[in-house]
DNA sequence: ATGCAGTCTATAGTTACTATAGGGTCAAGC
DNA sequence: GCTTGACCCTATAGTAACTATAGACTGCAT
Protein backbone atom coordinates (compact mmCIF):
# COMPACT_ATOMS: atom_id res chain seq x y z
CA UNK A 1 0.00 0.00 0.00
CA UNK A 2 1.50 2.79 -1.03
CA UNK A 3 -0.19 6.44 -0.89
CA UNK A 4 2.98 8.75 -2.00
CA UNK A 5 2.06 11.39 -4.58
CA UNK A 6 4.80 13.09 -6.46
CA UNK A 7 5.73 16.14 -8.74
CA UNK A 8 5.69 16.05 -12.42
CA UNK A 9 9.62 16.35 -12.19
CA UNK A 10 10.23 13.20 -9.77
CA UNK A 11 8.02 11.07 -11.79
CA UNK A 12 10.31 12.55 -14.93
CA UNK A 13 13.71 11.85 -13.20
CA UNK A 14 12.26 8.30 -11.66
CA UNK A 15 11.65 6.91 -15.28
CA UNK A 16 13.97 8.82 -17.30
CA UNK A 17 11.63 10.67 -19.09
CA UNK A 18 11.75 14.11 -20.21
CA UNK A 19 8.86 16.20 -18.55
CA UNK A 20 7.28 17.47 -22.13
CA UNK A 21 7.44 13.95 -23.14
CA UNK A 22 4.87 12.88 -19.67
CA UNK A 23 2.29 15.71 -20.53
CA UNK A 24 2.73 14.95 -24.07
CA UNK A 25 1.90 11.01 -23.33
CA UNK A 26 -1.31 12.68 -20.98
CA UNK A 27 -1.88 14.75 -23.89
CA UNK A 28 -2.63 12.02 -26.47
CA UNK A 29 -4.58 9.64 -23.74
CA UNK A 30 -1.43 7.03 -22.93
CA UNK A 31 -0.98 8.22 -19.76
CA UNK A 32 -4.09 9.08 -17.56
CA UNK A 33 -4.39 12.33 -16.22
CA UNK A 34 -3.45 12.56 -12.62
CA UNK A 35 -4.97 14.38 -9.44
CA UNK A 36 -3.86 18.32 -8.98
CA UNK A 37 -2.54 20.43 -6.46
CA UNK A 38 -4.45 23.84 -5.44
CA UNK A 39 -2.37 25.33 -7.60
CA UNK A 40 -2.99 23.13 -10.71
CA UNK A 41 0.39 21.33 -10.75
CA UNK A 42 -0.09 17.42 -11.52
CA UNK A 43 0.31 15.02 -8.59
CA UNK A 44 1.26 11.30 -9.45
CA UNK A 45 0.57 7.82 -7.52
CA UNK A 46 2.14 4.75 -8.28
CA UNK A 47 -0.10 3.51 -10.42
CA UNK A 48 0.84 6.61 -12.85
CA UNK A 49 4.63 5.50 -12.24
CA UNK A 50 3.70 1.74 -13.22
CA UNK A 51 2.52 2.58 -16.20
CA UNK A 52 4.97 5.12 -17.41
CA UNK A 53 7.68 2.58 -16.51
CA UNK A 54 5.57 0.21 -18.56
CA UNK A 55 5.26 2.80 -21.58
CA UNK A 56 9.24 3.42 -21.61
CA UNK A 57 10.32 0.11 -21.66
CA UNK A 58 7.77 -0.94 -24.34
CA UNK A 59 9.09 1.97 -26.13
CA UNK A 60 12.59 1.14 -25.25
CA UNK A 61 11.91 -2.04 -27.32
CA UNK A 62 11.03 0.11 -30.34
CA UNK A 63 7.05 -0.61 -29.80
CA UNK A 64 5.03 2.27 -31.53
CA UNK A 65 2.62 4.16 -29.32
CA UNK A 66 0.01 2.40 -31.24
CA UNK A 67 0.97 -0.93 -30.29
CA UNK A 68 1.94 0.11 -26.82
CA UNK A 69 -2.32 1.93 -26.50
CA UNK A 70 -2.87 -1.60 -28.05
CA UNK A 71 -1.13 -3.73 -25.74
CA UNK A 72 -2.20 -1.34 -22.89
CA UNK A 73 -5.91 -2.21 -23.96
CA UNK A 74 -5.64 -6.03 -23.87
CA UNK A 75 -3.81 -5.73 -19.61
CA UNK A 76 -7.71 -4.43 -18.95
CA UNK A 77 -9.28 -8.06 -20.67
CA UNK A 78 -6.97 -10.16 -18.59
CA UNK A 79 -9.02 -13.50 -19.42
CA UNK A 80 -8.59 -12.74 -23.07
CA UNK A 81 -6.25 -14.77 -25.30
CA UNK A 82 -2.58 -13.78 -24.91
CA UNK A 83 -2.67 -14.67 -28.80
CA UNK A 84 -2.97 -11.31 -29.70
CA UNK A 85 -0.11 -9.98 -27.48
CA UNK A 86 2.52 -12.75 -28.66
CA UNK A 87 1.29 -11.11 -32.05
CA UNK A 88 1.98 -8.11 -31.63
CA UNK A 89 5.39 -8.46 -30.61
CA UNK A 90 5.76 -11.26 -33.37
CA UNK A 91 4.95 -8.72 -35.85
CA UNK A 92 6.53 -6.05 -34.54
CA UNK A 93 9.87 -8.64 -34.30
CA UNK A 94 9.69 -9.20 -38.16
CA UNK A 95 10.13 -5.51 -38.73
CA UNK A 96 12.81 -5.05 -36.74
CA UNK A 97 14.38 -7.72 -38.37
CA UNK A 98 13.78 -6.46 -41.64
CA UNK A 99 15.04 -3.79 -40.89
CA UNK A 100 18.56 -5.22 -39.64
CA UNK A 101 18.34 -7.09 -43.17
CA UNK A 102 17.73 -3.83 -44.78
CA UNK A 103 20.50 -1.68 -42.94
CA UNK A 104 23.30 -4.30 -43.38
CA UNK A 105 22.72 -4.39 -47.19
CA UNK A 106 22.91 -0.70 -47.08
CA UNK A 107 25.88 -0.20 -44.67
CA UNK A 108 27.88 -2.37 -47.09
CA UNK A 109 27.21 -0.75 -50.34
CA UNK A 110 27.62 2.59 -48.32
CA UNK A 111 30.98 0.82 -47.18
CA UNK A 112 32.11 -0.38 -50.41
CA UNK A 113 31.48 3.38 -51.87
CA UNK A 114 33.98 4.64 -49.30
CA UNK A 115 36.92 2.33 -49.68
CA UNK A 116 36.36 2.91 -53.01
CA UNK A 117 37.54 6.52 -52.92
CA UNK A 118 41.27 7.46 -52.99
CA UNK A 119 41.16 11.17 -51.84
CA UNK A 120 41.69 13.91 -54.20
CA UNK A 121 39.43 16.57 -55.28
CA UNK A 122 35.71 16.96 -55.54
CA UNK A 123 36.02 16.63 -59.25
CA UNK A 124 37.69 12.86 -59.16
CA UNK A 125 35.65 11.67 -56.20
CA UNK A 126 34.89 8.53 -56.24
CA UNK A 127 31.79 7.93 -53.84
CA UNK A 128 29.93 11.32 -55.95
CA UNK A 129 31.30 9.45 -59.09
CA UNK A 130 29.81 6.70 -58.12
CA UNK A 131 26.64 8.01 -56.96
CA UNK A 132 26.34 9.67 -59.88
CA UNK A 133 26.70 7.34 -62.53
CA UNK A 134 24.01 5.31 -63.72
CA UNK A 135 20.49 7.07 -65.27
CA UNK A 136 21.84 10.14 -66.44
CA UNK A 137 19.30 10.76 -68.91
CA UNK A 138 15.62 9.84 -68.63
CA UNK A 139 13.73 7.18 -70.35
CA UNK A 140 13.68 8.37 -74.52
CA UNK A 141 9.65 9.28 -74.97
CA UNK A 142 8.62 5.96 -74.10
CA UNK A 143 4.95 5.66 -72.47
CA UNK B 1 23.04 17.20 -76.43
CA UNK B 2 19.45 16.90 -75.20
CA UNK B 3 16.80 19.19 -75.41
CA UNK B 4 14.00 17.36 -74.73
CA UNK B 5 11.23 18.80 -71.68
CA UNK B 6 8.72 16.46 -70.10
CA UNK B 7 5.81 16.68 -67.75
CA UNK B 8 6.55 15.97 -63.41
CA UNK B 9 4.66 12.66 -64.19
CA UNK B 10 7.56 11.76 -66.85
CA UNK B 11 9.88 12.55 -63.85
CA UNK B 12 8.57 10.62 -61.58
CA UNK B 13 7.92 7.73 -63.23
CA UNK B 14 11.56 7.91 -64.39
CA UNK B 15 13.07 8.49 -60.75
CA UNK B 16 10.58 6.50 -59.05
CA UNK B 17 9.33 8.90 -57.49
CA UNK B 18 5.79 10.07 -56.59
CA UNK B 19 5.03 13.40 -58.00
CA UNK B 20 4.03 15.05 -54.72
CA UNK B 21 7.31 14.55 -53.59
CA UNK B 22 8.83 16.01 -56.83
CA UNK B 23 6.95 18.88 -55.48
CA UNK B 24 7.82 18.57 -51.67
CA UNK B 25 11.69 18.97 -52.78
CA UNK B 26 11.44 22.18 -54.97
CA UNK B 27 9.60 23.58 -52.39
CA UNK B 28 12.10 23.05 -49.81
CA UNK B 29 14.62 24.06 -52.55
CA UNK B 30 16.20 21.11 -53.15
CA UNK B 31 15.71 20.71 -56.80
CA UNK B 32 15.42 23.99 -58.78
CA UNK B 33 12.20 24.87 -59.95
CA UNK B 34 11.61 24.01 -63.53
CA UNK B 35 10.22 25.97 -66.04
CA UNK B 36 6.57 26.36 -66.87
CA UNK B 37 4.37 25.81 -70.06
CA UNK B 38 1.32 28.81 -70.93
CA UNK B 39 -0.56 26.31 -68.39
CA UNK B 40 1.66 26.73 -65.52
CA UNK B 41 2.67 23.15 -65.96
CA UNK B 42 6.36 22.28 -64.57
CA UNK B 43 8.53 21.24 -67.31
CA UNK B 44 12.15 19.49 -66.79
CA UNK B 45 14.79 18.74 -68.60
CA UNK B 46 18.03 16.09 -68.04
CA UNK B 47 19.71 18.17 -65.46
CA UNK B 48 16.36 18.17 -63.77
CA UNK B 49 16.52 14.09 -64.18
CA UNK B 50 20.21 13.72 -63.00
CA UNK B 51 20.19 15.89 -59.78
CA UNK B 52 16.76 13.96 -58.42
CA UNK B 53 18.12 10.34 -59.60
CA UNK B 54 21.25 11.59 -57.53
CA UNK B 55 18.83 12.64 -54.62
CA UNK B 56 16.63 9.61 -54.70
CA UNK B 57 19.93 7.31 -54.95
CA UNK B 58 21.32 9.06 -51.46
CA UNK B 59 18.04 9.00 -50.09
CA UNK B 60 18.00 4.92 -50.80
CA UNK B 61 21.06 4.68 -49.17
CA UNK B 62 19.36 6.50 -46.17
CA UNK B 63 21.44 9.50 -46.16
CA UNK B 64 18.64 12.87 -44.76
CA UNK B 65 18.02 15.54 -47.21
CA UNK B 66 19.92 17.68 -45.25
CA UNK B 67 23.18 16.16 -45.59
CA UNK B 68 22.23 15.41 -49.54
CA UNK B 69 22.02 19.05 -49.71
CA UNK B 70 25.38 20.01 -48.55
CA UNK B 71 26.85 17.22 -50.54
CA UNK B 72 25.06 18.82 -53.96
CA UNK B 73 26.62 22.28 -52.47
CA UNK B 74 29.82 20.71 -52.74
CA UNK B 75 29.11 19.09 -56.09
CA UNK B 76 29.69 23.25 -57.34
CA UNK B 77 32.97 23.41 -55.66
CA UNK B 78 34.80 20.65 -57.88
CA UNK B 79 38.39 21.96 -56.42
CA UNK B 80 37.51 21.55 -52.69
CA UNK B 81 39.05 17.99 -51.35
CA UNK B 82 36.99 14.99 -51.21
CA UNK B 83 37.62 14.62 -47.76
CA UNK B 84 34.01 16.43 -46.69
CA UNK B 85 32.28 14.18 -48.74
CA UNK B 86 34.13 11.11 -47.40
CA UNK B 87 33.44 12.82 -43.82
CA UNK B 88 30.12 12.63 -44.38
CA UNK B 89 29.49 9.24 -45.62
CA UNK B 90 31.84 7.81 -43.17
CA UNK B 91 29.90 9.62 -40.48
CA UNK B 92 26.48 8.07 -42.01
CA UNK B 93 27.93 4.91 -42.13
CA UNK B 94 28.78 5.15 -38.46
CA UNK B 95 24.97 6.22 -37.86
CA UNK B 96 23.50 2.53 -39.68
CA UNK B 97 26.18 0.75 -37.82
CA UNK B 98 24.99 1.60 -34.54
CA UNK B 99 21.58 1.17 -35.68
CA UNK B 100 22.24 -2.37 -36.64
CA UNK B 101 23.78 -2.62 -33.15
CA UNK B 102 20.77 -1.28 -31.33
CA UNK B 103 18.30 -3.41 -33.66
CA UNK B 104 20.36 -6.72 -32.90
CA UNK B 105 19.77 -5.90 -29.11
CA UNK B 106 16.60 -5.41 -29.55
CA UNK B 107 15.88 -8.16 -31.35
CA UNK B 108 17.46 -10.69 -29.23
CA UNK B 109 15.92 -8.92 -26.27
CA UNK B 110 12.20 -9.25 -27.61
CA UNK B 111 12.88 -12.68 -29.10
CA UNK B 112 13.69 -14.32 -25.59
CA UNK B 113 10.54 -12.86 -24.09
CA UNK B 114 8.45 -14.14 -27.00
CA UNK B 115 9.92 -17.54 -26.71
CA UNK B 116 9.60 -17.42 -23.26
CA UNK B 117 5.67 -17.04 -23.00
CA UNK B 118 3.57 -20.88 -23.22
CA UNK B 119 0.20 -19.20 -24.55
CA UNK B 120 -2.75 -18.92 -21.62
CA UNK B 121 -4.99 -15.85 -20.62
CA UNK B 122 -4.10 -12.50 -21.16
CA UNK B 123 -3.41 -12.40 -17.00
CA UNK B 124 -1.00 -14.89 -17.63
CA UNK B 125 1.20 -13.74 -20.50
CA UNK B 126 4.24 -14.11 -20.02
CA UNK B 127 5.42 -11.34 -22.22
CA UNK B 128 3.43 -8.72 -20.87
CA UNK B 129 4.97 -9.83 -16.93
CA UNK B 130 8.15 -10.08 -18.59
CA UNK B 131 7.60 -6.20 -19.70
CA UNK B 132 5.79 -4.89 -16.12
CA UNK B 133 7.93 -6.67 -13.67
CA UNK B 134 10.62 -4.76 -12.73
CA UNK B 135 10.36 -1.11 -11.21
CA UNK B 136 7.05 -1.44 -10.13
CA UNK B 137 7.59 1.72 -7.50
CA UNK B 138 9.22 5.05 -7.45
CA UNK B 139 12.43 5.59 -6.12
CA UNK B 140 11.74 6.21 -2.38
CA UNK B 141 11.81 9.84 -1.51
CA UNK B 142 15.22 10.03 -2.94
CA UNK B 143 16.49 13.45 -4.26
C1' DA C 1 12.83 40.22 -0.62
C1' DT C 2 15.18 37.99 -4.09
C1' DG C 3 16.52 34.44 -6.97
C1' DC C 4 16.31 30.15 -8.99
C1' DA C 5 14.38 25.81 -9.98
C1' DG C 6 10.15 23.79 -10.94
C1' DT C 7 5.54 24.00 -12.85
C1' DC C 8 1.67 25.60 -16.02
C1' DT C 9 -0.53 26.35 -20.96
C1' DA C 10 -0.31 27.01 -25.74
C1' DT C 11 1.86 27.04 -30.01
C1' DA C 12 5.20 25.98 -33.44
C1' DG C 13 9.02 23.21 -35.14
C1' DT C 14 11.25 18.72 -36.39
C1' DT C 15 11.76 14.78 -40.74
C1' DA C 16 10.25 13.41 -45.04
C1' DC C 17 6.73 12.93 -46.79
C1' DT C 18 1.39 11.73 -47.60
C1' DA C 19 -3.43 12.96 -48.01
C1' DT C 20 -7.13 15.93 -49.12
C1' DA C 21 -9.86 19.57 -51.19
C1' DG C 22 -11.05 22.17 -54.95
C1' DG C 23 -9.91 23.43 -59.17
C1' DG C 24 -7.90 23.72 -64.26
C1' DT C 25 -5.99 21.02 -68.67
C1' DC C 26 -5.31 17.62 -72.27
C1' DA C 27 -6.29 13.99 -75.45
C1' DA C 28 -9.37 10.45 -77.04
C1' DG C 29 -13.71 8.76 -78.37
C1' DC C 30 -18.56 9.57 -79.69
C1' DG D 1 -19.03 19.82 -79.62
C1' DC D 2 -19.11 17.15 -75.50
C1' DT D 3 -17.85 14.00 -72.16
C1' DT D 4 -14.65 11.15 -69.70
C1' DG D 5 -10.54 10.09 -67.49
C1' DA D 6 -5.89 10.95 -66.68
C1' DC D 7 -2.96 14.50 -65.59
C1' DC D 8 -1.67 18.94 -63.60
C1' DC D 9 -2.06 23.07 -60.21
C1' DT D 10 -2.12 25.30 -55.21
C1' DA D 11 -2.80 25.28 -50.41
C1' DT D 12 -3.49 23.14 -46.16
C1' DA D 13 -3.43 19.56 -42.79
C1' DG D 14 -1.92 15.15 -41.15
C1' DT D 15 1.73 11.58 -39.86
C1' DA D 16 5.20 9.84 -35.45
C1' DA D 17 7.00 11.04 -31.37
C1' DC D 18 8.44 14.10 -29.56
C1' DT D 19 11.28 18.97 -28.79
C1' DA D 20 11.54 23.89 -28.30
C1' DT D 21 9.87 28.30 -27.12
C1' DA D 22 7.28 31.99 -24.92
C1' DG D 23 5.15 33.96 -21.15
C1' DA D 24 3.49 33.35 -16.65
C1' DC D 25 2.95 31.33 -11.91
C1' DT D 26 4.80 28.64 -7.60
C1' DG D 27 7.82 26.89 -4.00
C1' DC D 28 11.73 27.07 -1.41
C1' DA D 29 16.05 28.69 0.31
C1' DT D 30 18.85 32.54 1.64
Amino acid sequence: MNTDYFTIGKLAKDTDTKVVTIRYYESIGLLPAPLRTGHNYRLYNCDHFKRLSFIRRCRSLGFPLSQIREIIALTDQPDEDCQKVDKIARGHLDIIESKIQDLTQLASELRQKITACQGGTIAQCCILKNLLKQNTTPIKSAS
